[in-house]
DNA sequence: TTGTACGCGTTATCAT
DNA sequence: ATGATAACGCGTACAA
């Protein structure tokens, strides 16, 4: 009966297979397939009778490796990170945007997984974990991770990443969003600023102008979009870059900045989190936000909301930013079944500063800086939407 | 050279294998395989010209899939949830325990795969997605997601599930936490007690006692603990079951409930989310909590003590809980390539009761119902440890 | 180092 | 229409 296998030990030992129920039933193994993924293949007869010899003997089902091997697909798309997966679920705006992603996903019946792009021994999941498509979130280009699954040529989108060689992509106008910050910030006189950056590698804390950049493309563009602005008013602020982004992160920020530029008025933040560690640092050391201090965040985190005073942000819609994200790969995914080539495609969401309670002008006003551009007077609405342009 | 493959069509042409590389460089394909997965196998000066050879060719390295199926192992693991993925990322909770289990694996260079337990067409993620282990999240038993996991036998471990045949379980005294909540709302005076539960599955609303069973483990333990304490204590409380676990399907249940008993006093909820619903209900309708009503939540999210007021609830730790599931299941999966069996482990993680400021002796206090046991007055301490008794 | 025999299904192709 | 045969997908383990 059998072609392949050698060993003719009978049922009950050892792995149920295909083979194993087709030898029970008395068919090929190829039937045995069909009763299980092309049901319109068999006489609805013979298929119970796979079907139920499949029961008796404990058969689950075609291997989902095997399956994987054969078909060339595995159900499920890999989303690469640089930060660690746990973290993924901790920030509040990651997880909306994972969420997105998941909700687009799953109603297709492809599962998430989320991929570490820290090799840890000899294994590097970018590398060795088989899927049908990657989601690169926010990953420094530099590491070996997103190169290696660059070259493993999957259906790719790359998220907040620079787009450099024709993948397809999903941006945020992070350049023109931390401009209508500082411009914010500027039209409401303000002249002594400064900057919490974000960046995974030092120099940490106070750094030059000159040598301040982000690591990662979002803290890259915020940051340069806060200094063109800056400059143009000519001002030359403060950059403190902080390692860890979160809440626990910006706190000390506050006092390192303070010690550097005592008559600071207003600062920037990489991020709302960040910025929730200066509103408490602020608190904590009787400063009042915004009268003494004006504070603005980044990304419209929940949090924004929540803090006290609300926080003035600029806003990016994490939710869209998945769900294109998502389905830009699951299209991709598409052509690539079909044979047909993917055309790129490079969308950027638009951001939109949101004027809350955690900026005013300075305590001194009326004495903004040459160049400065006049704060424009009356009622400002209290919502704008910066320009495309970068 | 080749001993399978038929077509003799030279590089360049289709797919780049590790047949190829050893064509290239004149060697066999354990060769190249050796290069890649066994470095000591072969020599330092053969191993780069083979590797050189793959880079020329744009040979990424073993095909996941492939190894797979020939190692048996998948370098991943998923976690079956009930609820959408994406609501994985949206509670704070779940995020929380997810978050946990990712840390635990990544260092471990094991990614992390979502599945949905929901079937989209034929594809049904619980029996299709390769991995090495599963862990079940807060699963319906009657799933069919979680029976199929169950016959692929896997590695599993249980979350917040009814651990029945033998596998390993990590769970939480849900029930005797529970107990706690009821016993201090008891204990500070209150007889007009209602019990907001959570279910998937209809009758939603306000439901007779008899009929009210929670679906899902921790709502059933939930419920019952609750309603062991307040039967005991002579009260019948008024049960409303919700199908959405979240602040905003809190919302409405006050008024639901304040429409079969006006004068409830106290009001037991399945989590902090839910009970977040009530505060904020209570606070548009002009309700004072506590001194009118008493809200009791479950879980002590991060929400918790972002209410006003601060909520008091049932704490679990959650970390430890997705540490614990995913460290058992890791040493599953090393038990299962060992060849050796599992010892099955049952863990039951402690709860314990942290008052805050959401409860309080009921309005007109001085009149506890019938069997009702006294409050213990004096300087009782703010935290109390239920007894592991359920 | 290399040959051989799988791992476990799937996608043709062929036969009845 | 149904079912069987053969080759294939891409590696890996183990013996030679």
């Amino acid at each position: 009966m059998r072609a392949v296998r050698l060993d003719e030990s009978e049922v009950g030992v050892g792995r149920v297979t295909l083979q194993t129920v087709a030898d029970r039933v008395g068919v090929s193994r190829m039937t045995v397939s069909n009763a299980f993924s092309r049901p319109d293949q068999l006489s609805s007869a013979l298929r119970d009778k796979v079907l139920k010899a499949a029961e008796e003997l404990g058969y689950t089902g075609p291997d989902p490796s095997a399956r994987a091997l054969a078909r060339g697909s595995t159900g499920s798309v890999g989303v690469l990170l640089s930060n660690s997966p746990a973290e993924a679920f901790t920030d509040e705006v990651a997880a909306a945007f994972f969420s997105s992603i998941a909700a687009t996903l799953s109603p297709r019946g492809i599962a998430l997984t989320l991929l570490s792009s820290e090799p840890s021994g000899d294994v590097m999941p970018a590398r060795d974990v088989a899927m049908d498509g990657v989601i690169v979130y926010n990953c420094d280009p530099e590491s070996g991770a997103r190169e290696q699954v660059e070259r493993r040529k999957l259906p790719l989108v790359l998220v907040d990443q620079p787009n450099t060689r024709g993948f397809s992509s999903v941006n945020v106008e992070d350049r023109s969003g931390a401009r209508a910050a500082a411009q914010h910030v500027v039209d409401l006189g303000h002249s002594r600023v400064a900057l919490i950056g974000k960046t995974g590698v030092p120099p940490f804390g106070i750094v030059e102008s000159s040598s301040a950049k982000g690591q990662g493309y979002a803290s890259t563009e915020r940051l340069a979009g806060w200094i063109e602005v800056l400059t143009e008013a000519g001002i030359e602020p403060v950059i403190l870059q902080e390692p860890i982004d979160s809440t626990a992160g910006g706190r000390g920020a506050l006092k390192a900045i303070l010690e550097v530029q005592p008559d600071t008025t207003a600062i920037l933040a990489f991020s709302d989190a960040m910025a929730a560690g200066v509103l408490l640092d602020a608190h904590d050391a009787g400063i009042s936000v915004p009268d003494q201090l004006s504070v603005v965040g980044f990304d419209d985190n929940p949090l924004a909301t929540r803090l006290r005073p609300q926080l003035t942000t600029v806003r990016q819609d994490v939710t869209e930013k998945g769900r294109l994200a998502a389905s830009m790969l699951v299209e991709a995914m598409a052509d690539r079944r079909a044979g047909r080539p993917t055309e790129p495609r490079a969308v950027t969401l638009t951001t939109e500063l949101v004027v809350r309670d955690s900026t005013a002008p300075p305590p001194r006003a009326g004495k903004p800086p040459e160049g400065a551009k006049r704060p424009q007077d009356g009622k400002r609405p209290r919502t704008r939407r910066p320009s495309a342009r970068a």
